[in-house]
DNA sequence: GTCGACATGGAATAAATATTCCATAGCGGC
DNA sequence: GCCGCTATGGAATATTTATTCCATGTCGAC
């Protein structure tokens, strides 16, 4: 066979499809079957192996990497590389954007700018599609009807922190603040009918994780805001919010935590200006 | 080693997610790193390699086996089955999610965070469109060369001014934030040579002003993060970068803000280390 | 009907990947 | 400080999976 005119692989799905619906027509009965059964199961390239793919088209595995190469690509795991990259919705290729940072030096303060960006972007994205909303609910609901409303979080969950008693002040909702500020202990303040808003990240702080098992052991409800389901505070937590935050190394972009704390917030705002309406 | 229990590898998400938050507390140092690692990352097991994980985790692949086999699988194939098969159900895109979750309707949480969710998305692309790189570049400069970053912003720009103020001691970089503890006026503290970056937003805080005007009048180069040009403290900074929130009712999303600012203090970080290696 | 060009399937091979095993390092109890 | 345990990293091996190659089949042109 003459070597194929040097088509250059798709690198993004768009160009994978338009690729496709160029060269089907032309395709004889096996390939055919191939770009058929692709195109209406793309979704299973990212995590199916050529074998179980030529078998769901009905083809031999062979011919499914004469596709692929057809296409333009080397061969089957190019391919798979293209969907599985793309799948990572949230958090694609982690290692250029850290190779960015660290390349500063060439890049611009914009293109930094950009992925921090992009960071936030996703962030958000993946909050919006997977929040628990029914932890959501039960938190609103604790919240909605506490006497005061701790708020903890240290380092770098402190900025959410300070947003959310922000937020509370503002809507005359009785919060606290625990800062840390002079070294004091806040705990002895937690009281019956308390409830406490927690938020760390890994490494998680101890003065957060130590102030809710004080608030779980005395049957205060804790609100814990964090990255994963095995964090230290899950365990003791009555409503577990998880954020799936992009982040890098030291910085994460904060932007879906605060998204999620502010809805938080006015959520709880409206159900408590609700009750006194009513009351 | 003598043969585990046999405990019954997980069959559901939810299965492995309880038994991750098990076995999780008993863990040793690397296999704790595992847990960590998928735990946050759990959407990349279907698509991601034993050593691909590993990596990720920064642990050999022989840990990764360790751990999967701790859970109950046979290895990390088995684990990575699980994974696979429950990838089919294709996770709804962005917009349709969004969709479902305004649908929710007025009051609930859900709707709340969906409209916060897309503010912030907005003002995230908004400030990729409209970010003033000469000012940011000035910014840049005179922060990269100051001998105290003073930093100030409060109420609603406090979490922004926070999370510079952690940012810049995470880089070594020396830096104060002016939080106005105590009503103690720090203002004192500005000297020639350091540098104040200014965060605020409509009404503007009093204290903030007056500080910026402080700082101005000694020749002490101002940065201000704000919301318009015609801010009452555009006029006396050095450096204006104006930041598009998109507001959603009484509270603004902060993303773009966050997003500013962490790149502004990453860009001084590396400009200050290379200045530092290069000395 | 024969020839040639192309398509096809399957088996052989190459490559990637998972998995096991073992030597050693670290840590706690004595 | 010594002993025994567990954890660890890395290299060897097994397994799976991708890829190539070739013998055979199919189809159309003459």
């Amino acid at each position: 066979m003459v070597a194929n005119p040097p088509v250059a692989a798709p690198d993004t799905i768009d160009a994978f499809e338009a690729r496709l619906v160029e060269v089907t027509p032309s395709l004889p009965k096996r390939l055919r079957q191939c770009a058929d059964y692709i195109a209406a199961n793309t979704d299973r390239i990212a995590v199916s192996t050529v074998a179980e793919l030529a078998a769901g088209a009905g083809v031999p595995p062979s011919a499914l990497m004469r596709f692929c190469q057809i296409i333009g690509f080397s061969g089957f795991s190019e391919m798979q590389r293209l969907f599985r990259d793309n799948y990572a919705q949230g958090r694609p290729d982690y290692a250029t954007r850290l190779r960015n940072l660290r390349e500063m030096g060439g890049g611009s303060a914009s293109a930094l700018l950009a992925e921090f960006v992009e960071a936030g972007r996703q962030s958000l994205e993946a909050l919006a599609r997977e929040v628990d909303e029914a932890a959501l609910n039960i938190a609103i609901g604790h919240l909605a009807k506490a006497g005061l409303i701790h708020v903890a979080g240290f380092r770098r969950a402190y900025p959410v922190a300070s947003y959310l008693a922000y937020a509370f002040e503002k809507m005359d909702i009785p919060a606290l603040l625990h800062d840390g500020t002079g070294k004091l202990d806040h705990s002895h303040a937690l009281r019956d009918g308390d409830a406490l808003i927690a938020i760390t990240f890994a490494p998680y702080s101890s003065e957060t994780v130590a102030l809710v098992e004080g608030a779980a052991a005395r049957g205060v409800p804790v609100v814990a805001i964090t990255d994963t389901a095995i964090s230290p505070i899950a365990g003791s937590a009555a409503a577990l919010l998880t954020v799936p935050e992009v982040d890098f190394g030291a910085f994460r972009s904060l932007s879906a935590t605060l998204a999620l704390a502010i809805s938080l917030a006015v959520a709880v705002g409206t159900a408590r200006s609700g009750d006194t309406a009513r009351g």
